[in-house]
DNA sequence: CTTCTAACA
DNA sequence: TGTTAGAA
């Protein structure tokens, strides 16, 4: 229920090579974090999947990674305006996703909420 | 499977 | 800038 994809998973289904989606992870930090294995493999959720498709989309409309990077960082940033409170933020937000990574692994290894 | 590095467009 | 290939 639910249910997590490997990098093949996500390679095959949103086609895009285990190459790349390793390097957006890398180079659009906080935006994709799989969760991981205790072997360090990753486990995306369909949350990433749709990232991922949308980045792809986001990519065709000609836009760089790192416009995309900074157009999916606003979307959890809408009331930042000066450079401190979007610091904040951006941190705030990638620590979210650290504890978000935590409940779904509980979710995972447990039961259902 | 992973990270890291280098080569190529 | 972004993708791809290969080493370890």
């Amino acid at each position: 229920m639910i249910d997590t994809y490997s990098i093949q998973d996500v390679s095959r289904l949103a086609s895009v090579s285990k190459h790349t989606l390793r390097f957006w992870e890398k180079t659009l930090s906080g935006v994709i974090v799989p969760l991981r294995t205790k072997g360090g493999q990753r486990r995306y959720t369909v949350k990433h999947l749709q990232v991922i498709t949308e980045i792809k989309k986001l990519k065709q409309n000609g836009l760089s990674l790192s416009d995309i990077k900074v157009k999916m960082d606003k979307s959890l940033n809408q009331s930042g305006s000066d450079e401190k409170s979007k610091k904040i933020d951006l941190l705030a937000n990638q620590i979210a996703e650290v504890v978000k990574a935590s409940i779904y692994d509980f979710m995972l290894n447990d039961k259902e909420v």
